[in-house]
DNA sequence: ACAGTTAATGAAAAAATATGTCAATAAAAA
DNA sequence: TTTTTATTGACATATTTTTTCATTAACTGT
């Protein structure tokens, strides 16, 4: 999703693209494993973008579907942008570090999960945690 | 998870298994799809029991790993009963039912990640979503 | 470029959600 | 029973999210 379409997609339904939105927009893109409102706060801040339009933004991209809501297990909210193609995250529980892995194929999993539950199964959202190979050496 | 065997695994570690706290657990098992914390406060209100302790004993409970929570794209925060160990959830998008689905083999996936990157994996956490049986004959 | 129109922003207040404190209570142990 | 310890509930406090409304900024038509 380029900057260009998304000010297309606001302005096709009549909202405006600002610059405060394009902000908010391009902070996700650049932090592929997601931030917290909190997070986005802190660094939108320096631009002095309020708490509110943080809030307002991301609750809009997320109607539109570009950002996708997360929890992990400890129970912190995050979003995430969603990306074109189907990627998930490793992420280093040490230091945060996140690589960005495509290849998953769970199709024979959903469609085993299918079977079972008679759910259609739409997607999933799959993160994987573990030790980042430097973070591994100094542990 | 019977009631005596969750008894019998509060008081192994010291703990009392209250009135309140098989309230509590009761309430979640006679539903499936989960209750928010508000909505348990307000049931269990008629019993005298306090949100304090629904808060309280949604954790204790969360912690031993009988609770679950969930998330749905609206951003409702759900407890589900559920077994502890390495589950997942399929959560229905329309009328937030979910079951859980304990098969996921993803060691081999892992293993292929972890050659990839060098990260050390060591662990996922994966959710399925989709269309309940329900939800699809009525849509 | 300019004025008119409409949408978006930011600051503050309000509401909703979650956690901490502590005296009173209830359960288990001695 | 008495003592000990865990748990509860009321309240206070903290955190997170939403609403309100005057101001500002972005589009529209001229």
């Amino acid at each position: 999703m380029s900057t260009e379409e998304l000010k297309a997609l606001f302005n096709q339904s009549g909202q405006r693209f600002t610059a405060q939105r394009e902000a908010v927009w391009q902070l996700f893109v650049e932090h592929p494993r997601g931030l917290t409102i909190a997070q986005a706060t802190t660094v939108l801040a320096e631009r002095k973008i309020s708490q509110t339009t943080i809030y307002r933004t991301v609750k809009n991209l997320q109607d539109m579907g570009y950002l996708r809501w997360v929890h992990n297990p400890e129970g912190e909210h995050r979003y995430l942008a969603t990306r074109p193609g189907h990627t998930h995250m490793l992420v280093c529980r040490q230091c945060d570090r996140a690589v960005e892995c495509s290849d998953c194929d769970l199709s024979v999993l959903e469609q085993l999960i299918a079977r079972k539950t008679d759910f259609t199964v739409e997607g999933h959202y799959l993160e994987f945690y573990g030790l980042c190979p430097n973070c591994r050496k100094t542990l």
